[in-house]
DNA sequence: CTAGGACTTCAAGTACACTTGAGGTCAAGA
DNA sequence: TCTTGACCTCAAGTGTACTTGAAGTCCTAG
Protein backbone atom coordinates (compact mmCIF):
# COMPACT_ATOMS: atom_id res chain seq x y z
CA UNK A 1 0.00 0.00 0.00
CA UNK A 2 0.79 3.27 -0.61
CA UNK A 3 1.06 6.34 2.10
CA UNK A 4 -2.60 7.56 1.32
CA UNK A 5 -3.81 4.29 2.31
CA UNK A 6 -1.26 3.89 5.81
CA UNK A 7 -2.58 7.31 6.49
CA UNK A 8 -5.61 6.30 5.86
CA UNK A 9 -5.95 3.15 7.92
CA UNK A 10 -3.85 4.49 10.83
CA UNK A 11 -5.73 8.13 11.07
CA UNK A 12 -2.45 9.59 10.47
CA UNK A 13 -1.28 12.38 8.59
CA UNK A 14 1.31 11.12 5.70
CA UNK A 15 3.60 14.31 6.85
CA UNK A 16 3.72 12.41 9.82
CA UNK A 17 4.37 9.23 8.79
CA UNK A 18 7.30 10.77 6.44
CA UNK A 19 7.94 12.84 9.57
CA UNK A 20 8.58 9.82 11.54
CA UNK A 21 10.51 7.72 9.12
CA UNK A 22 12.77 11.38 8.82
CA UNK A 23 13.24 10.69 12.57
CA UNK A 24 14.29 7.01 12.76
CA UNK A 25 10.96 6.35 13.87
CA UNK A 26 9.41 4.21 11.41
CA UNK A 27 12.68 2.03 9.83
CA UNK A 28 12.76 3.47 5.54
CA UNK A 29 10.68 1.13 4.00
CA UNK A 30 11.51 0.65 0.00
CA UNK A 31 10.35 2.64 -2.80
CA UNK A 32 8.17 2.05 -5.59
CA UNK A 33 9.86 4.79 -8.65
CA UNK A 34 10.30 6.63 -5.65
CA UNK A 35 7.19 5.93 -3.66
CA UNK A 36 7.40 4.08 0.01
CA UNK A 37 5.60 0.82 -0.13
CA UNK A 38 4.20 -0.58 3.19
CA UNK A 39 2.54 -3.41 5.00
CA UNK A 40 0.95 -4.85 7.46
CA UNK A 41 3.55 -4.41 9.93
CA UNK A 42 4.51 -1.14 8.90
CA UNK A 43 0.96 -0.25 10.21
CA UNK A 44 1.70 -2.33 13.08
CA UNK A 45 5.03 -0.38 13.89
CA UNK A 46 3.26 2.55 12.87
CA UNK A 47 0.14 2.13 15.70
CA UNK A 48 3.15 1.27 18.18
CA UNK A 49 4.89 4.77 17.37
CA UNK A 50 1.54 6.40 17.94
CA UNK A 51 0.46 4.46 20.79
CA UNK A 52 3.84 5.02 22.83
CA UNK A 53 3.44 8.87 21.45
CA UNK A 54 0.07 8.88 23.23
CA UNK A 55 1.13 7.51 26.11
CA UNK A 56 3.88 10.22 26.59
CA UNK A 57 7.34 8.79 25.29
CA UNK A 58 8.94 11.62 23.41
CA UNK A 59 10.17 10.92 19.77
CA UNK A 60 13.75 10.40 21.12
CA UNK A 61 12.32 7.99 23.42
CA UNK A 62 10.19 6.28 20.78
CA UNK A 63 13.32 5.96 18.43
CA UNK A 64 15.57 4.43 21.57
CA UNK A 65 12.03 1.87 22.43
CA UNK A 66 12.37 0.81 18.49
CA UNK A 67 16.11 0.69 17.56
CA UNK A 68 17.26 -0.53 21.36
CA UNK A 69 14.91 -3.26 21.73
CA UNK A 70 15.92 -5.89 23.73
CA UNK A 71 19.03 -4.07 25.09
CA UNK A 72 19.14 -3.42 29.03
CA UNK A 73 18.85 0.50 28.47
CA UNK A 74 15.22 -0.22 26.25
CA UNK A 75 14.21 -2.08 29.83
CA UNK A 76 15.17 0.62 31.86
CA UNK A 77 13.19 2.83 29.72
CA UNK A 78 10.16 0.95 29.40
CA UNK A 79 10.23 0.65 32.90
CA UNK A 80 10.61 4.10 33.75
CA UNK A 81 8.09 4.78 32.00
CA UNK A 82 5.44 2.39 33.15
CA UNK A 83 6.11 4.35 36.24
CA UNK A 84 5.21 7.38 34.94
CA UNK A 85 2.01 5.88 33.31
CA UNK A 86 0.89 5.07 36.73
CA UNK A 87 1.44 8.57 38.03
CA UNK A 88 -0.09 9.75 34.82
CA UNK A 89 -3.23 7.15 35.37
CA UNK A 90 -3.40 8.69 38.97
CA UNK A 91 -3.78 12.31 37.49
CA UNK A 92 -6.64 11.44 35.33
CA UNK A 93 -8.05 10.22 38.14
CA UNK A 94 -7.97 13.27 39.90
CA UNK A 95 -9.18 15.52 37.56
CA UNK A 96 -12.53 12.93 36.91
CA UNK A 97 -13.13 13.55 40.89
CA UNK A 98 -12.88 17.39 40.20
CA UNK A 99 -14.59 17.54 37.45
CA UNK A 100 -17.32 15.24 38.96
CA UNK A 101 -17.42 17.30 41.99
CA UNK A 102 -18.05 20.22 40.62
CA UNK A 103 -20.51 19.28 37.82
CA UNK A 104 -22.44 17.70 41.25
CA UNK A 105 -21.99 21.35 43.18
CA UNK A 106 -24.18 24.36 42.40
CA UNK A 107 -21.97 27.11 43.70
CA UNK A 108 -22.24 30.38 41.77
CA UNK A 109 -18.19 30.82 41.62
CA UNK A 110 -15.19 28.71 41.48
CA UNK A 111 -13.63 30.14 44.54
CA UNK A 112 -16.88 28.83 46.60
CA UNK A 113 -15.43 25.51 45.64
CA UNK A 114 -12.07 25.70 47.39
CA UNK A 115 -12.18 23.19 50.01
CA UNK A 116 -13.14 20.24 47.95
CA UNK A 117 -10.27 21.38 45.19
CA UNK A 118 -8.05 21.37 48.02
CA UNK A 119 -8.00 18.12 48.69
CA UNK A 120 -8.70 16.63 45.32
CA UNK A 121 -5.29 18.75 43.95
CA UNK A 122 -2.99 17.74 46.76
CA UNK A 123 -1.59 14.45 44.53
CA UNK A 124 0.68 15.80 41.55
CA UNK A 125 1.91 14.10 38.66
CA UNK A 126 2.12 14.71 34.58
CA UNK A 127 0.50 16.21 32.02
CA UNK A 128 -1.29 15.22 28.97
CA UNK A 129 -1.39 16.55 25.06
CA UNK A 130 -4.30 16.79 22.83
CA UNK A 131 -4.47 14.44 19.98
CA UNK A 132 -3.10 15.34 16.24
CA UNK A 133 -5.72 16.79 13.64
CA UNK A 134 -6.60 13.79 11.31
CA UNK A 135 -6.56 11.00 14.56
CA UNK A 136 -10.01 12.61 16.30
CA UNK A 137 -13.59 11.66 15.52
CA UNK B 1 3.53 34.64 50.65
CA UNK B 2 5.69 36.42 47.51
CA UNK B 3 6.54 34.35 44.52
CA UNK B 4 8.78 32.39 45.50
CA UNK B 5 7.35 30.78 48.11
CA UNK B 6 4.55 29.78 46.35
CA UNK B 7 6.34 28.56 43.91
CA UNK B 8 7.97 26.49 46.42
CA UNK B 9 4.95 25.01 47.53
CA UNK B 10 3.17 24.60 44.31
CA UNK B 11 6.42 22.87 42.46
CA UNK B 12 5.73 25.36 39.88
CA UNK B 13 8.10 28.02 38.57
CA UNK B 14 7.48 31.69 39.32
CA UNK B 15 7.45 32.42 35.46
CA UNK B 16 4.93 29.94 34.57
CA UNK B 17 2.91 31.71 37.54
CA UNK B 18 3.34 34.60 36.38
CA UNK B 19 2.89 33.33 32.66
CA UNK B 20 -0.70 32.08 33.99
CA UNK B 21 -1.82 35.59 35.28
CA UNK B 22 -1.19 37.12 32.28
CA UNK B 23 -2.78 34.52 30.72
CA UNK B 24 -5.99 34.99 32.71
CA UNK B 25 -6.18 31.63 34.37
CA UNK B 26 -4.85 32.92 37.87
CA UNK B 27 -6.69 36.28 39.02
CA UNK B 28 -4.70 38.83 39.32
CA UNK B 29 -3.31 39.42 42.74
CA UNK B 30 -2.99 41.89 44.89
CA UNK B 31 0.46 43.47 45.08
CA UNK B 32 2.67 44.79 47.65
CA UNK B 33 5.25 47.41 46.88
CA UNK B 34 5.08 45.96 43.27
CA UNK B 35 5.16 42.18 44.57
CA UNK B 36 2.47 40.19 43.61
CA UNK B 37 0.89 38.63 46.99
CA UNK B 38 -0.70 35.38 47.73
CA UNK B 39 -2.79 33.32 50.16
CA UNK B 40 -3.72 29.69 50.51
CA UNK B 41 -6.42 30.10 48.02
CA UNK B 42 -3.77 31.43 45.18
CA UNK B 43 -2.33 28.38 46.12
CA UNK B 44 -5.19 25.77 45.63
CA UNK B 45 -6.53 28.06 42.41
CA UNK B 46 -2.86 27.32 40.82
CA UNK B 47 -2.81 23.46 41.51
CA UNK B 48 -6.37 23.20 39.81
CA UNK B 49 -4.70 24.95 36.82
CA UNK B 50 -2.13 22.84 36.76
CA UNK B 51 -4.51 19.69 37.66
CA UNK B 52 -6.41 20.89 34.60
CA UNK B 53 -3.02 20.82 32.31
CA UNK B 54 -2.27 17.81 33.75
CA UNK B 55 -5.76 16.50 32.76
CA UNK B 56 -5.02 17.83 28.74
CA UNK B 57 -6.65 20.91 29.03
CA UNK B 58 -4.99 23.67 27.13
CA UNK B 59 -4.30 27.00 28.72
CA UNK B 60 -7.55 28.22 26.72
CA UNK B 61 -9.92 25.72 27.64
CA UNK B 62 -8.42 26.47 31.54
CA UNK B 63 -9.36 29.87 31.07
CA UNK B 64 -12.59 29.19 29.92
CA UNK B 65 -13.33 27.18 32.73
CA UNK B 66 -12.06 29.62 35.61
CA UNK B 67 -13.99 32.55 33.91
CA UNK B 68 -16.68 30.83 32.78
CA UNK B 69 -17.90 28.32 35.96
CA UNK B 70 -21.51 28.08 36.44
CA UNK B 71 -22.20 28.68 33.04
CA UNK B 72 -23.49 25.95 30.61
CA UNK B 73 -20.36 26.38 28.29
CA UNK B 74 -18.95 25.32 31.83
CA UNK B 75 -20.66 22.20 31.61
CA UNK B 76 -20.41 21.47 28.03
CA UNK B 77 -16.69 21.62 28.38
CA UNK B 78 -16.17 19.91 31.50
CA UNK B 79 -18.48 16.89 30.33
CA UNK B 80 -16.66 17.02 26.86
CA UNK B 81 -13.52 16.58 28.68
CA UNK B 82 -14.44 13.29 30.92
CA UNK B 83 -14.98 11.87 28.05
CA UNK B 84 -11.81 12.97 26.90
CA UNK B 85 -9.96 11.52 29.92
CA UNK B 86 -11.60 8.51 29.54
CA UNK B 87 -10.33 7.77 26.55
CA UNK B 88 -6.90 8.95 27.95
CA UNK B 89 -7.63 6.51 30.71
CA UNK B 90 -7.75 3.81 28.24
CA UNK B 91 -4.84 4.37 25.94
CA UNK B 92 -2.78 4.57 29.00
CA UNK B 93 -3.83 0.73 30.35
CA UNK B 94 -2.91 -0.26 26.74
CA UNK B 95 0.16 0.76 26.69
CA UNK B 96 0.61 -0.33 30.20
CA UNK B 97 -0.55 -3.90 28.47
CA UNK B 98 2.10 -3.32 25.66
CA UNK B 99 4.85 -2.15 28.04
CA UNK B 100 4.57 -5.41 30.08
CA UNK B 101 4.15 -8.07 27.12
CA UNK B 102 7.52 -6.76 25.15
CA UNK B 103 9.13 -6.26 29.23
CA UNK B 104 8.22 -10.15 29.32
CA UNK B 105 9.11 -11.29 25.86
CA UNK B 106 12.68 -12.44 25.06
CA UNK B 107 12.25 -11.68 21.13
CA UNK B 108 15.61 -10.42 19.53
CA UNK B 109 13.78 -7.58 17.88
CA UNK B 110 10.88 -5.72 18.20
CA UNK B 111 9.36 -6.73 14.48
CA UNK B 112 9.18 -10.38 15.99
CA UNK B 113 6.38 -9.22 18.41
CA UNK B 114 4.63 -8.18 15.58
CA UNK B 115 1.15 -10.04 16.58
CA UNK B 116 0.81 -8.39 20.04
CA UNK B 117 1.34 -5.50 18.87
CA UNK B 118 -1.39 -5.12 16.74
CA UNK B 119 -3.89 -6.54 19.14
CA UNK B 120 -2.85 -4.20 21.64
CA UNK B 121 -2.53 -1.39 19.39
CA UNK B 122 -6.00 -1.49 18.11
CA UNK B 123 -7.29 0.78 20.38
CA UNK B 124 -6.25 4.34 19.54
CA UNK B 125 -6.80 7.19 21.79
CA UNK B 126 -5.14 10.66 23.07
CA UNK B 127 -1.52 12.10 24.56
CA UNK B 128 0.68 12.85 27.25
CA UNK B 129 2.77 15.34 27.95
CA UNK B 130 6.02 15.46 29.85
CA UNK B 131 6.10 17.21 32.87
CA UNK B 132 7.55 20.79 34.10
CA UNK B 133 11.19 21.54 34.80
CA UNK B 134 10.27 22.49 38.58
CA UNK B 135 7.98 19.90 39.19
CA UNK B 136 9.76 16.62 38.86
CA UNK B 137 10.76 14.98 41.91
C1' DC C 1 25.03 53.18 52.84
C1' DT C 2 25.80 49.64 50.16
C1' DA C 3 25.56 44.88 48.59
C1' DG C 4 22.59 40.91 47.73
C1' DG C 5 18.71 38.60 46.65
C1' DA C 6 14.05 38.39 45.34
C1' DC C 7 11.09 40.59 42.90
C1' DT C 8 9.17 43.51 38.53
C1' DT C 9 8.09 44.11 33.17
C1' DC C 10 8.79 43.22 28.43
C1' DA C 11 10.62 41.11 24.45
C1' DA C 12 12.71 37.45 22.55
C1' DG C 13 14.06 32.67 22.61
C1' DT C 14 13.22 27.53 23.10
C1' DA C 15 11.45 22.64 22.57
C1' DC C 16 8.38 19.59 20.68
C1' DA C 17 5.73 17.68 17.05
C1' DC C 18 4.25 18.33 13.25
C1' DT C 19 2.21 21.10 8.97
C1' DT C 20 2.50 23.85 4.96
C1' DG C 21 4.24 25.55 0.70
C1' DA C 22 7.03 25.54 -3.35
C1' DG C 23 8.46 23.17 -7.03
C1' DG C 24 8.85 18.83 -9.19
C1' DT C 25 7.87 13.56 -10.58
C1' DC C 26 5.05 9.71 -11.91
C1' DA C 27 1.16 6.59 -13.51
C1' DA C 28 -3.48 6.08 -14.98
C1' DG C 29 -7.55 7.47 -17.37
C1' DA C 30 -10.10 10.52 -21.04
C1' DT D 1 -1.12 13.33 -25.48
C1' DC D 2 -2.77 15.72 -21.80
C1' DT D 3 -4.50 16.26 -17.39
C1' DT D 4 -5.32 14.95 -12.75
C1' DG D 5 -4.14 13.46 -8.38
C1' DA D 6 -1.15 11.27 -5.38
C1' DC D 7 3.25 11.20 -4.41
C1' DC D 8 8.27 13.22 -3.71
C1' DT D 9 11.98 16.53 -1.20
C1' DC D 10 13.37 20.40 1.33
C1' DA D 11 12.88 24.57 3.85
C1' DA D 12 10.20 27.31 6.44
C1' DG D 13 6.17 28.06 9.32
C1' DT D 14 2.86 26.98 13.30
C1' DG D 15 0.86 26.35 18.04
C1' DT D 16 1.50 25.36 22.78
C1' DA D 17 3.59 26.34 26.92
C1' DC D 18 6.71 28.16 28.90
C1' DT D 19 11.83 30.05 29.83
C1' DT D 20 15.43 33.30 29.50
C1' DG D 21 17.63 37.73 29.38
C1' DA D 22 17.94 42.60 29.99
C1' DA D 23 17.21 46.39 32.71
C1' DG D 24 15.32 48.13 36.66
C1' DT D 25 12.99 48.26 41.71
C1' DC D 26 12.66 47.20 46.53
C1' DC D 27 13.60 45.33 51.25
C1' DT D 28 17.07 43.35 54.48
C1' DA D 29 21.53 42.63 56.57
C1' DG D 30 26.10 44.04 57.44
Amino acid sequence: MLIGELSRRAGIAPSAIRYYEEQGLLARTARLSGRRVFDGRSLANLMVVRLAGDAGFTLKEIRQLVTEFGENRWRRLAQRKLVEIQAASERLRSMTVLLEKLLECECPDIEFCGRAIERTAATRPRRIRQGSKIARG
